[in-house]
DNA sequence: TCCCCGGCTGATTGGCGAATCAAGCAGCTG
DNA sequence: CAGCTGCTTGATTCGCCAATCAGCCGGGGA
């Protein structure tokens, strides 16, 4: 399939072939044994490329990280968008549209889900290099106002704060995958796909939703006294 | 798993307060730089002491934080258990048990759940040391049991799999807690966190307990087709 | 008083892996 | 053909940091 194409092919054809081949490589290798568990000799060796080349392309290894995630991410932010900012969709659409894409995402390339989850999600804040962390947490954001947005039409219980919403339905679609990632679930067919998305869309839509009754709150305002769930308080100090 | 211990514990056997002190420090540093982000040094500076005293009580950097994650973790663990396998209480009072011990946790310290969070919940899978990502994934499978119980006797709807119940109640609860930790919300207060863990429990089992209607599944049902939000499918590649 | 012993110190070492670089090699151009 | 250009190679370099170790210090026992 390498079929040797000179070098001056100029027209459209945007990154290198090489280039394309090493982040491959990259993102199968950091799924495997994740960014600091691995070196680039297992990037290079994985995208059978001279150890050098990774530096030709890429200024150093957390570039290449970067470019990993950058990709994957901004792919899924922009159709995320497209969703939760699309005027016509009730919030309902939109949380299962979000659901799709999250969950269509994964179908089509486990693996860059995984290293996006691991590698995103997760980035120790402090020091770190913010622009990943803030990525996340930006998406976090934009799904929050559109939280926001329905609570102002009705769309959405009056008493829940946005954010939160938007934690819980991340939350939820994150471990879910997770499950999958992991190994928890043990049928990944695409059936069981998507069954796993729909239960999380129609679990957390019946949680959010400005509904009939509400039976838990309800019950729970007379029982929060009794309940004997009440842990001691204080792990170690 | 201290098979380390000198032999110098004597009677009562109050680990020393030095290793304690360390611990302390392990756990603020890695919450501030992250596992990979620090070095010992860092450790030992916030510790106040010498370089070669964290390899007197700690055989190497690894069971370093093996020590803070066990103790940190196994805590969690015994009051979630405690709660989960409480048979004198409903699923509800569970679940809200579930939540109080995770955010009594955080408001107890902080920092030591966000180092959880950070290097347990989402190690790398792969080589890693194993025992971390088990003693989560684990602790997933036991609530999954205690969902399973529920569903057996009527306190769960029947149409959910209860891995999955178990995931969406973790996912979120753990991204409701890293809201908090990532400053994403910005009120810590003690009201702000009771407010946020109430809103998590109450959600979730709004989601998944049987109520009477399912307005949600219903008009999901017949606009599933007409729904707009379909994603054109394949991200790359 | 001196010596021993265990907690404690921090400069030194060794290895690992990121990043460099000088040299190959293929295709193109004149 | 000769010489240029730029992708490609992998051995070498270099800095960093985990882990070691030789020795210090202070207390208590003889």
């Amino acid at each position: 399939m390498s079929q040797r194409q000179s070098k001056s092919e100029a027209a459209g054809n945007r990154e290198s072939e090489r280039r394309r081949t090493i982040l491959r490589a990259a993102i199968d290798v950091f799924a495997r044994k994740g960014y600091h568990g691995c070196r680039i000799a297992d990037v290079a060796r994985e995208a059978g490329v001279a150890y050098g080349l990774v530096y030709h392309y890429f200024k150093n290894k957390d570039e290449l990280l970067e470019t990993v995630v950058e990709t994957g991410w901004s792919g899924f932010v922009s159709r995320m968008r497209a969703v939760a900012e699309d005027e016509s969709a009730s919030l309902e659409q939109k949380v299962r549209g979000i659901a799709d894409v999250a969950f269509e995402a994964y179908r089509v390339d486990p693996r860059a889900v995984k290293v996006l989850i691991l590698e995103v999600a997760r980035s120790p804040a402090g020091t770190q290099v913010v622009s990943r962390q803030q990525a996340f947490l930006d998406t976090i954001r934009m799904s929050a106002e559109m939280f926001a947005r329905a609570q102002a039409t009705g769309e959405l219980r009056a008493d829940l704060d946005p954010m939160l919403c938007a934690s819980l339905l991340f939350g939820a679609i994150e471990l879910g995958l997770t499950a999958f990632v992991s190994g928890l679930m043990e049928d990944r067919s695409p059936e069981a796909l998507d069954r796993a998305k729909l239960q999380i869309a129609e679990s957390f839509l019946r949680g959010v939703l400005p509904g009939a009754a509400t039976p838990a709150e309800a019950s729970w305002k007379q029982e929060k006294v009794s309940s004997g769930t009440r842990p001691k308080a204080g792990k170690r100090s």
